[in-house]
Order: structure tokens, then sequence, then C-alpha cells
DNA sequence: AAGTTGATCAAGCATCAGGTTGAATAAAGG
DNA sequence: CCTTTATTCAACCTGATGCTTGATCAACTT
């Protein structure tokens, strides 16, 4: 598959996209199926317009998708998008927790570890990191 | 300080924390170990007090704490606070995955399915929900 | 053709996020 | 004490967001 460029304004619109409850509502609601722009309207206090909008920004997101079928636009979740942010933030939990089994198993066989907690942490790490692995 | 009762500024703030590069690298930082301020801004081309107040924002969002050492103020990754963001994608990807599952089994024993695909999804869910379940 | 429905475009406005510079605080080290 | 180091606070600018109202487009319906 094609990387685009930049993958990190995908990442940037994705996560901006889940930062408003308006839109993460609007995806809890495509997760039990497709809507259109009306249906998703409805339960808020906005206009429709406003809503439009929301979608735009979820559909340029890369989180959701759109078909035609007369003249409504019923916007589908797309999965993978969601996919995508899961994977990003998986990544730094797991070297995270990475490094906590690995200065366990330092503790666990050298005895006599009088430096602090917080200086065992910036020596950790082999630094191996260019711009986001 | 008073923590805020509202689950959904939580999220707000999490995932807007995400939603800059800038951020997105101090995580990544993070993971291998705790930096300082100007550990972490580094590698930028901004100012120290721009990072900073990055640091701040990934605080506020609860995915990093901060320890006192000297004048120095060391950053650790929280991660719980990613592993909040990951319990909110990954349930409504499942709830989604689910939909298709029951999909297919209706398909597979109802004969005769003259709907679209699209219709079917807007009547799947027995509409459930209130604000975020 | 005329009207209705569904959705978008366009312009305007209030607010906020990210960046800067410059001054202020806090803890070491002379 | 004064100086250096590490970090933050405060004021300010700029551009982007979220929302509104009013007009426009596209596809049915009659």
């Amino acid at each position: 598959m094609i990387m685009d460029p930049n993958a990190d304004d995908r990442l940037d619109r994705a996560f901006m996209a889940l930062a408003d409850p308006v839109r993460r509502r609007i995806i809890a609601r495509l997760s039990r199926g497709p809507a259109t722009v009306n249906e998703l309207a409805e339960p808020f206090a906005i206009t429709k317009q406003a809503v439009s909008k929301h979608i735009q920004v979820l559909e340029h997101a890369g989180l959701v998708t759109r078909t035609r079928e007369a003249q409504r636009r019923p916007v589908h979740l797309d999965a993978a998008g969601l996919e995508a942010l899961t994977a990003w933030i998986d990544r730094y939990r797991l070297i995270h927790e990475q490094r906590f089994r690995n200065l366990d198993a330092l503790l666990a066989t050298d005895r006599g570890p009088h430096v602090a907690a917080s200086d065992a942490g910036t020596t950790a790490g082999p630094a191996q990191e260019a711009t986001e692995p």
C-alpha cells in the first residue's frame, strides 16, 4: 500500500476529528450502521450545516466514507481509519511497557541499585530513534 | 484543581493532545523513558516555552505526569491515559464489526434480501443509546 | 414545469490553539 | 550575595475551528 508522504497529517486530522464530542457521538452512531446527515443531525441542538461540516471533517480524516443514494448521502464508518489510531497509540504503549520489563529484569539481577528511578529511566533506552519509527 | 466530572472533556483533551505532531513526538520520546523539558525541546525548532506549553497540554490531558528533581521537572508517560483512548476507539470498532457479523448471519439464513445494503444498515440496530454508553 | 427534500456553499463572527518575546520564579553553584 | 540553569508566567499576534444565517445545487415527486 502507498504511504502518503506525510502520514503525520493523516494522524493530525484523525486525532483532531475525535477531539470533539459531537464527532465522537457521530462515530458512535455510525458504529451501528450508516446514516444520512439529517439522521445524524437529529440528536443535536446545532444546525444541519454544522453537522455536515463535522462529517466533512471525519471524511477528510479518513474515519468515514460516503455513498450516493438518490439525493441522500449515507455516511459509513471506516474501521480502518480507527485502527490506524489504535495502532499508533499501542506502539508507544508497548514500548513503554517493554521498558518497564527491562527495568524490572535489571533490578532483579543487579543487586544494589542506588540510582534514582528517574535517572534509571533516562539511561534505559539505547537511543534508537529518528522521526517516529 | 478540581477533577472535572465530565468524561467527555477528558477524551476531548486527550484526543486533542495527540492531534499535534510535536506532542506525538514527545509521547514517542517519553515511551523510552522520562525526560526534562530541555531534553524534549532539543529536537524541535520552536522555543522551550512552546514545548513547555505542549507538555502542560499533555499533562492536563492525563497522558503524562511530572515529578520534581532539583530544579528540573522530569516528564513521565502515563500509559493509563493512552489506554483510555484505545478503549474508546476499540469499543466502536468492535460494535461495527459485530454489526457486520450479524448482517452476514442474516443474509445466510434469510433468502431474498432485495433491500439495498445501506438500507439494511439503517435498520440493523435497535437504537439502544443515550450519550455514549 | 413547479415544488419538495437533502445536503452543501459562502460569508461573517466569536473563540481558541500554537507560536513568539520578555519578564519572573525556583533551585543549585560559586 | 550574585550567577547560572531550568522552567514557567504574561501579553500579544495569527490562523484555524465551530457555529450561525442565507443562498444554491441536485434529485426526487406531483
